[in-house]
DNA sequence: GATGAATGAGGTTTCATTCAT
DNA sequence: CATGAATGAAACCTCATTCAT
């Protein structure tokens, strides 16, 4: 029965989700190097064995794990641009500031990882990181052009404001319980970093 | 005698020395686990069991870089502050980053292996994050006071600028070779990264 | 129903042939050892677990495959022996050499395998190996009687002969595609060594 | 001093030879697949990972040993054909047999690893098989050219004749125990087989 | 103090076997 | 009876650490 053959497909797929998702969890507690398959195989409430039935080795669960948990959601920040966004960089913060600070914890949790694997950093320089980075780069100049925004140099705007982000949640994870930051305060955090990088510090 | 005595002491420092700075570049190369003593030996041109008599263990060796090669620096940063300093801001950014550059590729390579080893990310919070970040907050607060910066949540503030710095070395070392950005432009960086913190990318 | 019986009888069996099949074939091909289950389930076109309804082990799988690839065509040979066969060496060469050359092949995949399973070299030696080297020596104790043969140890010179079959496909095996010997070409292979099992190689 | 670069030299040679004899005595007894390294170690009296000082892998340990106990011999054999050595067979195998069962048990044990490892198989019928086989058919040739062998095809006697004493010896540690051969009385078992190549069955 | 061979715990990976479907 | 996903024991191999020289 087509049924059964659909069952057999969501089964198998709602258990690579598991797995990924316990090795998410592990490699972020623990690191790549850290985390063993028995571990993994714990979060995910299955046999070491079972996790070599969906993915080949360690590494390809890592790199499967950058492509859904760290890839995807850049890629999908870029495909998310509405054309008439006239403040697409505040919304991008606003709306997606709570999807970031997950993201960007993902991302320095892999991020050593990604780094020095080179399929890795090359797939995460290419299909990631630089559409966002170009798409952010043609918004910023456009807005440049409009008026909007004043003469800046668009490529170091766009990697430090990009960067703002990354390093925020960097420093506050670092301070781990000591931070005064509350990071799920979204909007908060969204409407300060927006107006910081809109407005500056400086008093005008 | 004495200076035997001394002549003694300063050959184990060298020699400590010389091994740390291997362990730091083999560390940023590979990664803390993907680094093995052989590795660090090798690259510091002694013996495996050599490193032994000056380092109990690769612990050990790993927290005396950190306390060495990234806790030191940041509270250099906070003890130059010269007190009449009227934008400490900028001064540090263009001072600092070209020591701020490496910091941050040293800071980035040992990032996961300070934040999960508790002992150590202790230390690294009270020690260098928590009084540099003390300091900036209240640095922001006295400008905010005098009428310079406009009304702004120092902690928030002081975080995203820092991280901005992190950040942006982090992308660019990600992009790695098909970054556009010159790290080693520092006086450019500086200025485009004060002026963007300073007055933010909204034309007045 | 009974035919049903029969039909049923017929399919299971007709399967553990094809299961057999399948074995030897992978044995031969990656040894017991390099081969796995899903390797023979594979190439019998079924699945694992069905390889599990007909034979409980890996190792009874080797035990049915040397019983009836190895032992078997083995006592076949003793069996078939015409009794007025004068030169049943001859005749055995000339007839049974394309058998044997396969049966080599086999014998020698499963060498190892069958030299080192106590209950299989046992069986192996009593069953297969025993009878057939008695008769053997029972046949040359008669040539040697009736003055064909001249005075010789039995025991070593059916060993050597025997032998002799066994290495040469054994060495042709060894050499790969860089042999000159056509093991296809049996009639000659067979005439060739039988004439030098009565002659030798002294001109006479 | 150089006596202690000798002597290291010296420990790390013996060391090998020592890993190289357990791991062939192992590797016959239970197979390549078969024996783990911690049998190898066991027998050698070492520690696991003492092996991996000595050979990358597993399957180095398996090259190294076919390098030294298998194909040396077999071209020892060839190196010291005396040129004018009018009966080169019988002196091989009246010299040698001692020499040449013990090779051929090793050769035995490690047949299929041989065969199927194709660098292994590949530098053994070009090191080791093929030239003391090509020896051997230039010598035949010889004898045929002088009269004393009568005509025969020398691709298929060398092989035969050679394939005798590898399957004289396999046939004899199938039986096991039950076999009435006595492989250590050398003499007798060369004398019995030279006059057997020699002379053939057939009384004349 | 320097050396590097030896050690063995611990990690990744394989695969025979089981069993629910 | 067929299926193949799940299992976990056991293998190979690495490498931090020790210690005799």
């Amino acid at each position: 029965m087509a049924s059964q053959q659909e069952q057999k497909q969501s089964n198998e797929t709602k258990r690579r989700e598991q797995i990924m998702a316990a090795a998410m969890s592990v490699f972020s507690r623990l690191g790549y190097d850290g985390a063993t398959m028995a571990n993994v195989a714990a979060e995910a409430g299955v046999a070491v064995g079972t996790i070599y039935n969906y993915f080949p080795s360690k590494r390809d669960l890592l790199e499967a794990i950058a492509d859904d948990y760290i890839i995807a959601p850049f890629q999908e920040i870029v495909e998310n641009r509405s054309e008439n966004d006239l403040e697409f960089l505040a919304a991008v913060m606003e709306n997606r500031l709570s999807l970031g600070i997950q993201d960007a914890s993902r991302f320095l949790a892999l991020f050593n990882e990604i780094q020095r694997d080179p399929a890795l950093r090359r797939r995460y320089a290419e299909e990631a990181l630089g559409p966002i980075i170009r798409t952010l780069e043609g918004y910023v100049r456009e807005r440049m052009a409009d008026g909007t925004f004043r003469e800046l140099d668009p490529a170091v705007t766009v990697r430090a404001v990009g960067g703002m982000f990354i390093g925020f949640v960097l420093i506050t994870r670092m301070e781990g319980d000591t931070t005064p930051i509350d990071l799920n305060d979204h909007a908060r955090l969204a409407r300060e970093m927006a107006s910081l990088v809109m407005e500056g510090v400086r008093c005008h």
